[in-house]
DNA sequence: CTAAAACTGTCGCCTAGAGGAACTATTATA
DNA sequence: TATAATAGTTCCTCTAGGCGACAGTTTTAG
């Protein structure tokens, strides 16, 4: 029973859609749960220092250790931590915090690599989470070499609010309002001051509204 | 024989070290090999596009197609192209070129993952070489947030010595000049004319001394 | 329920360094 | 060997946007 409420969990993860209901049940066997409340840090405890995550429900900031900037943000339904199948060490720089409340699953590197053995489809799911993160990274680079600061935040804002954003009835579409301008202006590369700026004249421009709980915009 | 000739090729790949000689033969066998002359784009014909690649011998610069610059440079003993794997797309925005006679070896993504299949750490060793991107995409993106121009230019040129520099019976170390100052600074994503203010500010320093040829530095 | 801490909004100053112009040196091309 | 093309050097101008400052606002904590 205690399984097939975590096999429910799994399923939104497309990591895990392929590799079968058995397989799947298997696995789940393997996975601790956890609740994390707003704001608090996952697996600051020594122990899962290295874990990888599942993350089922809420959404996570991957915060930079060393100075406090935030690297990026996942979404329910995605992995993170990987990093520390590859690297032990880098995994150590960075920290993730709950942004919302959090339903997390959590597994050693050791036993992924195991899993990784006997499910194919699982490797390969690990190697294009890899691939995506390269692409943002290029991209990021990319943005920060050809793009103004006022680009990259609007993009940043729009993107956002296809992310997170949910179509109301009035036909707009509604995202929580989960970052500071700082957190922002750590995702854009650009500045707090800055991110106020672009902000309050897309607002006055009548592109986006937002205030402490929420960003909408008028199209989805 | 034919077969022993390109396995002393491959000898350099790490990531063929550790799956053992006679897999190593087998392999061998299916790769095309090529010698590619200085200046000379590699795969430029759209039957290899997306091929993997392998460099024996010599170096190769990677560059953007879109705006034409250098996005990263190949040393010989390393895998280049291998984002043919997951992203096909991403793949054609990227074209090589030989920095100087080079001999690759090349080999189909769809072989490629069949040989991923029955060697399991020829997969492993494909997720370092991603591991390994990331990091020096982050780390590119940390210089170029936090660090000025001047000490990206110098870091680059002291790696570079590092990289392809070798010591000489004086205790020198000598490196072939293979890119030209608007590939360092496409490298160092600063402008040429910087490149050029910083490396003869360098050479006055008496850090490193350098003409159409080589660079040297004192120190190794 | 109040004090402190952490966020937001705005303004204006200041600097790193891109990018143009102009010229020389070097290397390819005919 | 002349000519064109490319690479390297120097100097100067101009601006995006980081950063400090400070006032107003919201959140947290005790």
């Amino acid at each position: 029973m205690k399984a097939i409420t975590k096999y429910w969990f799994l399923e939104g993860f497309n990591l895990f859609k392929k590799i079968g209901r058995l397989n799947m049940m298997k696995i789940c066997e393997l996975l601790e749960m956890d609740n994390i409340e707003k704001g608090n840090p996952i697996a600051l405890n020594e122990a899962h220092r290295n874990s990888i995550f599942f993350l089922k429900r809420g959404s996570v900031k991957i915060v930079n250790t060393t100075n406090d900037s935030v690297k990026y943000i996942v979404k329910h339904g995605n992995i993170f931590g990987e990093l520390a199948l590859y690297d032990q060490e880098a995994a150590t720089k960075e920290i993730a915090y709950a942004l919302e409340d959090c339903i997390i699953c959590y597994i050693e590197p050791e036993q992924m690599e195991q899993l990784m053995e006997k499910h194919k489809s699982l490797k390969n799911g690990v190697l294009k989470v890899y691939g995506l993160r390269i692409q943002k990274l290029e991209r990021r680079l990319h943005d920060l070499l050809y793009k103004d600061s006022s680009t990259r935040i609007r993009e940043f804002i729009s993107e956002y609010l296809d992310e997170f954003g949910e179509t109301n009835e009035a036909g707009k579409s509604i995202a929580k309002n989960l970052l500071s301008h700082k957190e922002i202006a750590n995702l854009t590369n650009t500045s707090r001051q800055t991110v106020s700026n672009v902000l309050s004249t897309m607002r006055k421009e009548g592109v986006i509204d937002y205030n402490v709980k929420f960003f909408i915009s008028d199209t989805k």
